[in-house]
DNA sequence: ATCGGATGAATAATCGATTATTAGTGTTAT
DNA sequence: ATAACACTAATAATCGATTATTCATCCGAT
């Protein structure tokens, strides 16, 4: 989670105290720390943080942005309240792009594409889904790596304006996801990207866009259904053996 | 610009100095009032307008969300360079949305979309694409009636998710073109509109969608070519007649 | 008892001023 | 003449404090 303690010389957001606590703050929602509906207090963040109102006021706005947090005029910041329309909406909005930005990747990806994929995917099968400490849900490393299989497979159609999309839309699904309860318990997510790392390599076009279309319709489905009622943070110990992830 | 006017009741983004200030300095961006390139310091823009430092910030960081700025870390905000890479990416982004949403909406709209659909092609009919004030380029009036025609057309599709998207690449043509050698002189804007509305209200998916990929696919290859030099919003006598503006 | 308006605490929004970083300019040593 | 360094002006980033708005509570009239 905090992983801007040592970066010798690497990213462009250097020692910006607004870039910090953006992290930390997207970070926290998206680990959630913070339920859907729970105000964001500029002046609590401030403190906890040991930073000035300018700074965390700063960091909300660009979190509001990226659909992260929402503002009421003159009433501050939230966590958006749970939503199965616009969680389905951004389903059908990733099977509708998704698919696409597949099609053109199989059809343009060099090389360097295809071993990213592999090392993507190879990363990806063999890190836990899930780790004893972080409770019911799957660990932050395997969110991190399944995260990069599927944006390495599109990062072959080479356009940035439709990857900075993908990016968006996958933020606001694992949010989603993160409030939902999960339930596709004979899911078999691994076979799942395997089929993708296969056709993708083959490329076969046509049955890596239709393997993962229905990998995002089957996430659709799995995840519809009632927002849950779990308050905030609260590790209940997991009432039924953790399956595959629901894993789009 | 200025149109906060009068809405009586209706936007929530109600009297927020921030919310004025966004408004206006998107407006200007989108206007051409700053070159590509150029510092938006906010000192000047903070005397300018009479607020103070805050406000300007927030709009700043608002706006560079949007992606219609960029920001240096320790060196400010500037406008973007203009990208021929870029537009060309917003370009082929556009044409791997847009006519899969126009599908989704001639399958799902209702007798309401269709009104709109006719009401929002009739006002672009009707609204003159140049008038003599303003220069060059095509009116205010004219570029909103062409948003609001393309965008209806969309909307049938009921996806906000989708629709954001729409809205984002869309603001995102509009400033590539702004600042592109605009070179479709023969252009007949007017009649691709109306196939397009004339495909749509007929249920006839195949073609609307065909139709607007053309319209995409012809607006990007006119707009390919040189950053044009014209140095800032200075208003060079119209050195052809005027033609129909590349009209996606 | 209930509704409506006054009162005050909490906090969102804004401001004016301070600190930190950068870019430019001039100077000096090689 | 040039390159490295010191100094300075400009401005980006941050802070602490002020003003404006909302929300809850309390009181009094019906």
């Amino acid at each position: 989670m905090d992983d801007q303690t040592n970066h010798a010389s690497a990213s462009p957001g250097k020692r910006m105290l607004s870039e910090q606590v953006y992290a930390h703050l997207r970070d926290a929602i998206m680990r959630g720390d913070h339920a859907p509906g729970d105000a964001l207090k500029p002046q609590d963040l401030a403190r906890e943080q040991g930073v000035s109102l300018a700074v965390v006021r700063e960091a909300l706005v660009r979190v509001v942005g990226e659909g992260l947090a929402d503002r009421l005029p003159n009433r501050g910041f939230a966590v958006p309240a749970y939503s199965d329309r616009r969680w389905q909406e951004i389903a059908e909005a990733r099977r509708t792009l998704e698919p696409a930005m597949l099609r053109m990747s199989v059809e343009r990806g060099d090389v360097d594409w295809e071993a990213r994929v592999r090392a993507a995917h190879h990363r990806l099968s063999r890190t836990p889904a899930y780790v004893p400490e972080e409770g019911e849900h799957y660990s932050g490393a395997w969110a991190e790596a399944h995260r990069v299989f599927h944006r390495t497979l599109l990062e072959g159609c080479g356009n940035l304006v439709l990857l900075e999309t993908f990016d968006r839309m996958w933020t606001a699904s694992e949010l989603a996801r993160r409030w939902s309860a999960h339930r596709n318990p004979g899911r078999d997510g691994v076979l799942e990207h395997r089929r993708l790392e296969e056709a993708a390599l083959a490329r076969d076009a046509d049955t890596a866009a239709e393997v993962l279309t229905q990998h995002l319709t089957q996430t659709a489905a799995g995840l519809t259904g009632d927002p849950h009622p779990e308050p905030a943070a609260a590790p209940s110990p997991a009432p039924a053996p953790a399956p595959q992830p629901d894993s789009a």
